[in-house]
DNA sequence: TTGGAATGTCAACAAAGCTGACATATTATT
DNA sequence: AATAATATGTCAGCTTTGTTGACATTCCAA
């Protein structure tokens, strides 16, 4: 009665499908930080934190400008979160060797222990749901996400994923 | 060289597989809400009004305990967002029939007009990138973003999905 | 009639974003 | 050599949105 439209592919552009997928944006991205969340809590660090750790790990010696053009935030906001991290030993700061106005920025060994705990509980979960998935489901959500991002941080986006295979 | 991971569906549950995939959640996000983001600026509202908005309109007489349960922030926050709301003559809040305790919500007519303008810029992109992505993928997405979430709030989102088809 | 549930509100605080202004090196350009 | 532009850091102040804790009111239900 009236749910002829689960079945129906002509229908998957409809007003109600595509609401019930920004629903699920929603309450799936409470998921996907909820586990990390719950670690940085005990330190206290937030998911700022959380997020400049990553992605200083993804590309090891990464300048703080080109940070900033990850996480779109200011550089004081940005500033403020990686004077913590450095201050608490787990991101170290070198001035850059041919420019020398550059800081490139790497994990230390704390830093990449506590990396390695955020992003084992943060796989775990996404894991687990591409397990439950599987691999077709998969591709169709990594080619939905990528649809929805700006051009520009698709961009970036896929240039992170090139650079180690 | 070294990119047999792209075809082979055996090593979608890699590292490097899973953390693309969380990367991905991160900048598709930011695409997510940048729409409505951009209209709410010029009205001084900010994302939680607009998930107050949207949850109002998706469940018209909702009581105040039960939007609590779906947006997971206290009440003392909430409580914040609908004060301006009704003020702003947005959101209508009527004392329960039955239960007299209960505050049931709804929008105005005005309240109507802004969720509609919210809506459609967001569905906008979200449909552009369904077409781009095409009826196989949005349906792995939906099956990956709902293995995502947490039990409690799948529930609660099937439930909204079920209630007006 | 009393306990607990639903709601509202006050105060104080924190995280993490923002703008604007200014300082300091360093590099690039003219 | 002088000047402009870049990369970074920092200070001050503001906003949004979350948090706790305390307390009052209303009213359902045992």
């Amino acid at each position: 009665m009236g749910e002829a439209h689960l079945d129906d592919p002509s229908q998957y552009l409809s007003d109600e499908q595509v609401r019930q997928g920004i629903e699920a944006m929603f309450f799936a991205y409470r998921g996907f930080t909820r586990d990390p969340d719950r670690i940085l809590e005990t330190l206290a660090y937030g998911r700022a934190h959380h997020r400049a750790i990553h992605f200083i790990a993804r590309s090891p010696s990464t300048t703080v400008n080109n940070l900033l053009g990850i996480l779109g935030v200011t550089k004081q906001s940005l500033n403020r979160v990686l004077r913590t991290l450095i201050a608490d030993g787990l991101v170290e700061s070198r001035v850059g060797e041919s420019d020398k106005r550059e800081r490139h920025l790497r994990l230390t060994e704390k830093g990449a222990r506590l990396e390695r705990q955020l992003s084992d509980a943060q796989r775990a979960r996404m894991r687990e749901a591409y397990r439950a998935a599987g691999p077709d489901a998969v591709a169709g959500f990594r080619t939905v996400l990528e649809a929805m991002m700006e051009p520009e941080l698709r961009r970036k986006y896929q240039r992170l994923g090139e650079q180690d295979p």
